[in-house]
DNA sequence: AAAACATATTGACAATTATCGATATGAGGT
DNA sequence: ACCTCATATCGATAATTGTCAATATGTTTT
């Protein structure tokens, strides 16, 4: 386990607009000026958090023309997604006690 | 969807010396000297970190004497695992072309 | 070639974070 | 009562983060 590599890919949902932003391409891809409408906030910040997603390979990045659409990167999501299957189902359970087993 | 509130869960993860407790909790539950002896850190630095993870309800807490037993907060860990399953789940694939569907 | 549009980068700043040592709290053991 | 152990809190500091305005880059349209 690399806890590093995990925990780059749980900060770069740390922030709720970058929750949002990925929650908005949860069906869809959608260039960056689609998603700007949808928050108030300058460009640059905008730009900056799309990076934050990228480098941290939850979104992937695909330019046609002056447009570049983003979408969720599925291999990466699957990663998180495993990580707390596996945090669920090997988990102690402390809500039942020895007699109830 | 209430942003915040992933945000704050994933945020709870975006250290990795936080992943590695939590994923030190998967199968049972420890006190934090235990959890202490795994790292090179300070008792107080800990002891903040195990703040977070159970401010964020990604850990429980239960004392006993003089010590506190941590696990993790399954119903948390199904949150957030239900959240990246929808995002993979209903994923636009933009590795099929319109021409393969 | 110039204007318009989409996105990225830079530089600055305030807010937040991870960390430590020192100290406080609280429970058991002597 | 005192000491020890487990954990929390406080105060300080260096590093990181989110944000903006300004500017740069690159593409399309006129």
């Amino acid at each position: 386990m690399d806890y590093n590599e995990y925990a780059h890919y749980f900060k770069a949902l740390s922030d709720p607009k970058r929750v949002k932003i990925v929650s908005m391409l949860s069906d869809k891809e959608l260039c960056a000026c689609k998603i700007l409408e949808e928050f108030d906030m300058s460009q640059s910040t905008l730009s900056h958090h799309m990076k934050i997603l990228c480098e941290a390979k939850l979104l992937q990045a695909r330019s046609e023309g002056k447009w570049i659409h983003y979408s969720i990167d599925c291999d990466t999501l699957k990663k998180m997604n495993d990580y707390t299957s596996e945090l669920i189902c090997t988990t102690f359970d402390t809500n039942t006690t020895e007699r109830d087993k």
